[in-house]
Order: C-alpha cells, then structure tokens, then sequence
RNA sequence: GUGGGUGUAGCUCAGUUGGCAGAGCGACGGACUGUGGCUCCGUAGGUCGAGGGUUCGAGCCCCUUCGCCCACCCCA
C-alpha cells in the first residue's frame, strides 16, 4: 500500500445504504405489506439472515446456480486452528458451516418444523417477512449481492384457493404500491408435482437429446443436470427449439391438472390477468405444481422479475420435517423501486412535515424559550426542528421551508414580554400569537389538522 | 466466470493539438433595523479515484491498481 492518507472505508460490492429517500421507501414498503398481507390473514416473522448451510443445500437443490456459485458461505467466529483442527472448512460439523440466505423461503421453513408452526390438525399457517438476502452474483442493473424481499409463505395445505388468493394479494399489493396490473404481466404455470413431474423430466430430457445439435452447449449439458432448466435459455435457438419441446401442463397428472384448473378459475373469477407460459420454470428446485412470476413492463433494464414464487408442497419434508404442502412468494425491493420510478412514482417521497421553532435573536432568554418550547412539542409528539447555528431569523425562515415547515413558531423578547409566541402558518402566512404554556398543545392540534388529511403526494 | 463502459466541486457534467481547473444546480451570506418560497448580488467548496512513468509542463499520453455502471448467465 503506498504511503499517505488511507484509503476511505467502503461498502462491499453490491450491496447499498439505505438511507433519506431509499429509506422510507423501504419502510413504507413494509407498512404497506403489513396492511395489506394482514388483511389476508398473514402475519409478520423475522428468521435470522444466515443458517446452517444444509438448509439452503436440502432446501434449494444441490444443482440450482443459487447454490452452486451464488452463496456467501461463512463460519462461525472461532479460530482458524479450530477450524484446521476440524479438518478444513469442508468437514466442519453442520452447525459451523453456515451460509447467509439466498432467499426467504428454506429458512422460514427451517423456522416452522423448528417451532411447529403447523401443530397435528391444525389449519395452515400464513406469514410473511421482509430482509436482506445475499447472493455472490456480478451486480447490475437491478441486481445486487444484498437486496431485500418481502415474502409471503403459507403452510398446511394443498388447497388451490390458497394459491390464487396468493396470487391475488400480490397483485393486491403491487396496485396499493402503485404499480398498477396494467403496467405488469403476471406468467402462470404448472410444474406437476412427484407423480407427473419425474416423467415429464424425462421426456423434456429426451427431447433435448434429440435436438442436441440445435441447442446451445449449456443447454446440452441441462439435458443431464437440469432439463427442465433449457425453457429459461435466452439463446434464440434454443427458444425456438423449445418452443415445440412438451409443454409441462400437457403432461400432469389427474390431480395436479384438476389442481391447475381451480387455481385458473378463482384467478379468472377475482378478475386477474395471467399468460398462461408453459416454458416458465422457476430456478428452485423445491417449486411444484402453481409456479407464477411478474415482470414490470417497463424501465428494468434485463432484470425484469419483480415478485415470484409458486406451491413447495414436498419442501417441508426435505427439510426433515413432515410431509406438508406449502406455498409462497417473494418479491424485490430494488427492483419495485426500479418500476415505480419508470411510473413517476415516489413511494419514499419527501421528507415528513415538521414544526420550526425560530428566534428571534440570541439572547439567554430567547435561547431558553426556544429549548423549552421544542423539548414542550416533542413532548407532545411532533417533529420539530430549530436552529443550532446562531443563524439569523431570517435564515432560520429558509432552513423552516428547507425542513417543510408547515408551522413556525417564532420567539422575540416582545412577545416573551408578552408570556406568548406568535405561530405562522407557512402557507398562508396568517400570524396569530399563542399563550407560551398553551403553546405545545395549541400547536400539536393546528399541525396536525394541516398534515393529516392527504398532505402527502398520493 | 466472460465482455463493454466510466471515474473532474455536495449533485449532473464540460474541459480544444498536453499550457493558470470550469458551468449549471445545490449550499452559505446579503439586497435599510424581527419573517421563508420568486428574483438579483456575492462567497465558499476540487489530493482531477489511487500509484508510478514520459515531458520544461499531464485532468488530457503510457503502465499498474481500485471503485462504480451495464450486459452475458441466473434470479427478486
């Protein structure tokens, strides 16, 4: 390292501080999935950011690129020795190897055996959560190392109902967001589920090798690894091979197709608009039967997907606990943000409102007037900013509007003299003068008269 | 893992064949004594990402390095 100054601390690739307008964003989004999630009925949890590394490896699928390439691995803060001692990082016992989560849905699954969150004869559980989530990835445009996701997840049965009601609460959610169906597309497919899907494998297995010459080389190698995974190719060729390959929902079983038609049903009943996309097939291992993902149609760059997810129903029992359909969904943070901002819309919008208490010089008195009546309003619960620079009133005036005053207080000796304040309505530039032991409550209910009913840009 | 682009003031960016580092916005102060937004005037603010090289002289040329952005791939 050369010599000199050193080298400003920095923030790991891809990851992001959220802070001023990115912030309530993020907080906002959360408020708004509280509201409207619990209006189906799910309620919040939070499971830790990392578990042991067999969660994601059991859970996910050994030949998913998540878990293959994308996984932060970590170990616990013992030391080095230890670990040697152990036999490297690769025999470690479970509980030393961890992993920081690549999704949501392995851990909170982890979390429900764990707690028995779907007692014997008990209805299903439903939940959601919002957090960090880390994966080694090269970032762009819409993807980082750590992004947030909110997500659903329902546990206990294998109801189609509860499937489309998933479906509709997202888009529920989307609209409340601001994002409206029309500047989306929600795809819809059906996977099968262990009785159909086996077989159909094989069959898009021995499609492929059959048109070995016309598909790309990743692809060829899916034909063992992964078959179902060459739908997803991007490779021109390839789709358009895969076009004709057999089409997933062709091929299900009697139930799994008497379960897809339901789910179609109550979406077509709720007024949802789906595409119906038989080369959509989810990178999870764990996904079977309802599969769905939504892309914003507009301002993402190449990372279209904003919310995704679909029915895991044998995801519970290859986590080691017992056999329990299930089903949920995730949605990204960053990339809502991308698509609201492609509409115009500013969901963490401007700073909130505030009361200024301005002086109107700086004499003890004065000084402590101010003190007082800031500490008597934040008492009572409104935000309330001052100066701290000596600045003079009319400067203060300019920092008022800087915070989005809706009202200023002003303190002079003529009015201290007095026992009162005069109040400014910044809009309107009315002054009237208030008692100063009256002074916290009187401007407590002008202040929050003038922001309560849709101050806000909505 | 592969490829492309880009780093100059708080922000967005100019900067000619190498010749005294600039603009707009923002910030701060002021425009006759205690009153904001508009306007006008003024002031401050820069290790030109970092290190090395060539040169009388480098923001500009060469080498090295770091960061950021975008795309492939995959996904939220």
């Amino acid at each position: 390292m050369a010599s000199g100054k050193p080298n400003p601390a920095r923030k790991p690739e891809g990851t992001e501080d959220l802070y001023g307008a990115s912030m309530r964003a993020w907080v906002r989004m959360r408020e708004v999935a509280g509201r409207v999630f619990g209006a189906w009925g799910y309620d919040p949890v939070e499971t830790p950011a990392m578990e042991q590394l067999d969660v994601f490896v059991h859970g996910l699928g050994q030949a998913t690129d998540v878990v293959r390439k994308e996984m932060f691995r970590a170990i616990t803060s013992t030391n080095l020795a230890t670990v040697i001692a152990e036999g490297g990082e690769g025999t470690l016992k479970a509980s030393r190897r961890l992993a920081l989560r690549p999704e949501g849905t392995a851990g909170f699954v982890r979390a429900a055996i764990e707690h028995t969150f779907v007692p014997q004869g008990a209805s299903c559980v439903k939940s959601w959560y919002a957090g960090p989530m880390f994966r080694g990835e090269r970032v762009q445009k819409g993807r980082l190392r750590q992004f947030h996701q909110i997500g659903a997840e329902c546990l206990g049965s294998d109801d189609p109902a509860l499937d489309a009601e998933l479906i509709i609460m997202l888009m529920d959610f989307y609209r409340a967001l601001g994002l409206p169906e029309g500047a989306l597309r929600l795809r819809l497919n059906s996977m099968g589920d262990s009785a159909c899907r086996p077989a159909y494998r094989e069959l898009v297995r021995g499609f492929l090798l059959e048109h070995k010459g016309e598909l790309c080389e990743e692809c060829v190698a899916r034909a063992d690894t992964n078959p179902l995974r060459a739908f997803d190719c991007k490779n021109e060729g390839c789709q358009r091979v895969m076009s004709a390959a057999p089409a997933s929902a062709d091929h299900l079983c009697g139930d799994c197709a008497e379960h897809y038609a339901k789910v179609k049903a109550r979406l077509d009943e709720a007024g949802i608009a789906y595409e119906e996309d038989p080369t959509l097939v989810r990178g999870l291992d764990y996904y079977t039967r309802t599969v769905f993902e939504v892309e914003a149609l507009t301002g993402m760059g190449s990372q279209a997907a904003i919310g995704g997810g679909g029915r895991y129903d044998g995801l519970v029992e290859l986590e080691g606990g017992k056999p329990t359909p299930g089903l949920g969904f995730a949605v990204g943070f960053e990339r809502i943000l991308i698509a609201l901002e492609a509409l115009g819309v500013e969901l963490g919008g401007e700073e909130p409102p505030c009361v200024y208490v301005a002086s109107a010089g700086h004499e003890p008195e004065l000084e402590n007037a101010v003190f007082r009546a800031c500490l008597a309003l934040r008492r009572e619960g409104v935000r309330t900013e001052r100066d701290y620079q000596n600045r003079s009133l009319k400067s203060q005036f300019k920092q008022a509007d800087k915070a989005h005053a809706a009202l200023c207080v002003v303190v002079g000796s003529d009015e201290l003299a007095a026992g009162e304040a005069t109040l400014r309505d910044m809009a309107t530039h009315e002054q009237t003068p208030v008692a100063l032991d009256a002074l916290a409550r009187e401007v407590a209910r002008r202040f929050a008269a003038l922001t309560a009913p849709g101050e806000r840009g909505e």
